[in-house]
DNA sequence: CCGGATGTTCACCT
DNA sequence: GAGGTGAACATCCG
């Protein structure tokens, strides 16, 4: 799926084109895309309202909404697991999407709402690993990684025996982080991605902390997660864009984790 | 045909 | 309690 920089550019979107419109109908066809007991009945609440603003923290995008007055209404959350795409109007948040069917097909539409001037705003996602809440609790998230100060990216790994890359992709840790960024955070920083994550000294802290905004900003500039540096190398036989260390394939955290043996320590 | 793929959650172990 | 593993979700791709 997307990963934080994905959703940013959905966040983006949505401000862009979804603000300011009133709400016709909701469609949500597929029951098990509501989340936490949601139910279509309850979504109804949303018809005459618009969305106000559009935030995101982590991978969770968040749209408020508000009634014809004024007033605050419910907040809607939106995630996108790993093949979920923002439509508004038709025109997807961003251009492609791996590992997931890049079709334009209506079939995978899982939830949306119709707006009073004919336009709509829509999730498509074919794997179905999504979904959409009601005022979903942003509590259970950690700090967001784009913004995440050094003093808080201290905090997150402190004391825990669990593997570096494992506590980085902790979403109540560090908000927005997939597994993707994660290797190439990782690979940038020469951190290895076992290393026990409270195990860092302050000075591979600092180094992390500045790769991790650095990474972020310069996908988010070329375009997405998958456009790392390591990426092309992510396959059976890839090296070292460094120095040419044939890369080492293991799982972390439950994900499958690429690294170069010879410069991430 | 089989295995994995930008994610999350849950049951079940250690 | 902290972590790890495997499964589940559904589809596409090599």
């Amino acid at each position: 799926m997307p990963e934080m920089i994905e959703v940013e550019a959905y966040r983006a979107l949505a401000e862009r084109a979804a603000l300011d419109r009133p709400i016709a109908t909701v469609e949500a066809p597929d029951a098990w895309y509501l989340k936490g007991g949601l139910t279509a009945e309850a979504l109804s609440a949303l018809i005459g309202s618009h969305f106000s603003s559009a935030h995101r923290r982590g991978k969770l995008l968040t749209l408020e909404t508000a009634a014809p007055d004024g007033s605050a209404g419910p907040v809607l959350g939106l995630r996108f697991g790993m093949s979920g795409r923002l439509l508004v109007d038709g025109t997807p948040g961003v251009a492609e999407l791996r590992y997931a069917s890049n079709e334009p097909l209506e079939r995978y539409d899982r939830f949306g709402v119709t707006f009073s001037d004919g336009g709509h705003l829509r999730v498509r996602d074919p794997r179905r690993l999504g979904g959409v809440q009601l005022d979903p609790s942003e509590g259970a998230l950690g700090h967001d990684a784009a913004g995440i100060t050094l003093g808080q990216l201290t905090g997150a790994l402190a004391g825990s025996r669990a593997p570096l890359k494992a506590r980085l992709m902790d979403q109540a840790r560090v908000a927005g982080v997939g597994n993707l960024i994660a290797d190439e955070v990782l690979w940038r920083a020469s951190l290895s991605p076992e290393r026990p994550a409270g195990s860092l000294t302050p000075t591979e802290v600092r180094r992390l902390h500045r790769h991790l905004r650095a990474a972020l900003l310069e996908m988010t500039a070329r375009g997405g997660s998958h456009t790392g540096d390591l990426m092309e190398q992510r396959r059976a036989g890839g090296v070292c864009p460094r120095d040419g260390e044939p890369l080492r394939r293991t799982t972390v955290g439950g994900r499958t984790t690429w690294f170069c043996p010879r410069h991430q320590r």
